[in-house]
DNA sequence: CAGTGGTCTAGACCACAAT
DNA sequence: TTGTGGTCTAGACCACTGT
């Protein structure tokens, strides 16, 4: 990714804990002497560690030394990360597919021009689509996005994926996203794809997305089968 | 919190973009008149900024400057911020109330002891407890915990604060945790105690927090009223 | 006391964007 | 070329832990 310093470290260190070189509640060497081993000054071995502190892989007691923290265990489901910013496409390993539900242009209207920080009268793409595993349905995603910041929209590129589009042909940068994620009764439309019964839920999760700029490109909501999908995060008090 | 410089600098920004002194899109003045500002070097600074940026309150770019992001909106619902360890607790604006549903000790078996890193013969305390805001019911959780290393948990401690008996008697320092949020069909107890019918769900939150030292203490299953509560984050992709 | 992390400095050099 | 943020250094001083 990076050919930063304290990204190699980053990675060698993050290596050496997957493969159990340094093992749970094992004590890292001190700072000083990572300086030496990886030739470089305190604060980049910090950043680096910062990192693995961040996604709850080692903790830090000062006085005491750096620690490997337990290893989190795999469920069955398909998980998404908090800090992955396209689901769908990065969390699967089966084959992805996707087949449009409602494909249509409209006028924003209040709730969604403040989303994307535009005017209410400015026009947006609705996309529903249904997305597939090993074409065996998993989410219903419904989207919204500007026709003038996201211009070129077509039935080919919803068929594929809209953010490879987004880096690859129109050359913008994603960068964040802000998720919420609730427990919703099914729809008809979630009974109709996901093959949901009445009393089957979905796990629904709101999505503002926004580019390098700034800007919010794409507001969706992505209902998913109760059963399959899991949102995780790890969280550490400052 | 902390009496660190960045600390220091990182609430005056964050208050001066809350009070809308720095308003959205605007460009915040440059690392280096940061500087002189906060009489203090770069490295704080951007330490301070670090912060912001990682909350979603700014967003940086390499040869153009730094700028405040698109404020997020509240909604009626109580919502878990990603980075805050007790949800309850901190979400809530009104009173908030806990019933004892069931405590008991038993054994750990395989599960448990393995989330909690201990043998499945230890004993555990299992706490059921219903959790009330203005005395409506909101939430139902069911925690595990090691009664060797949290001990003399009594009624009284529970309707309270776990947490509050953790940090303030037994002086233990609560560091991180491990969150996962799905949806579920909801059952008996839920139907009972959070007067749900058969076809509203919850929103579950299957969590392991760890004190300082890296031992996890708690396994917990939260499930919440699918109708009052969300659980958000912010990512940034590195 | 020695060992260890946490903060902070003053400055260097680089990468990227707009002019 | 200028303005800006990103990385990196070499070291100082402080805070906490265990002996």
């Amino acid at each position: 990714m990076n050919n930063f310093k304290y990204m190699d470290i980053y990675k060698d260190i993050r290596k050496k804990i997957d493969n159990q070189i340094y093992t749970t509640g094992e004590k890292l060497p001190d700072e000083f002497t990572l300086c030496e081993q990886f030739n470089c000054s305190r604060m980049t071995i910090k950043k680096a560690l910062d990192l693995l502190v961040q996604e709850g892989i080692i903790y830090r007691k000062r006085g005491q030394g750096t620690f490997v923290m337990s290893q989190e265990t795999e469920s069955g489901t398909i998980n998404i990360q908090e800090r992955e910013l396209h689901g769908l496409t990065k969390a699967s390993h089966g084959k992805t597919t996707s087949k449009i539900i409602s494909f249509k242009v409209e006028f924003a209207g209040d709730e969604i021009a403040k989303k994307l920080d535009i005017k209410n009268s400015d026009p947006i793409y609705e996309i529903i689509r249904l997305r597939l595993i090993n074409n065996k349905p998993y989410v219903i995603e419904k989207t919204y996005m500007s026709t003038s910041l996201i211009p070129g929209i077509t039935e080919d590129v919803l068929l594929g994926s809209i953010y490879q589009y987004i880096e690859n042909t129109l050359h913008y940068k994603i960068a964040s996203a802000k998720k919420t994620a609730r427990a919703a009764i099914s729809n008809d439309l979630d009974h109709q794809y996901l093959n949901l019964t009445n009393i089957e839920p979905v796990l629904e999760i709101e999505q503002v997305a926004y580019l390098d700029n700034g800007t919010p490109f794409e507001y969706s909501f992505s209902r998913h089968r109760y059963d399959v999908f899991e949102f995780s995060s790890f969280s550490i008090r400052r």
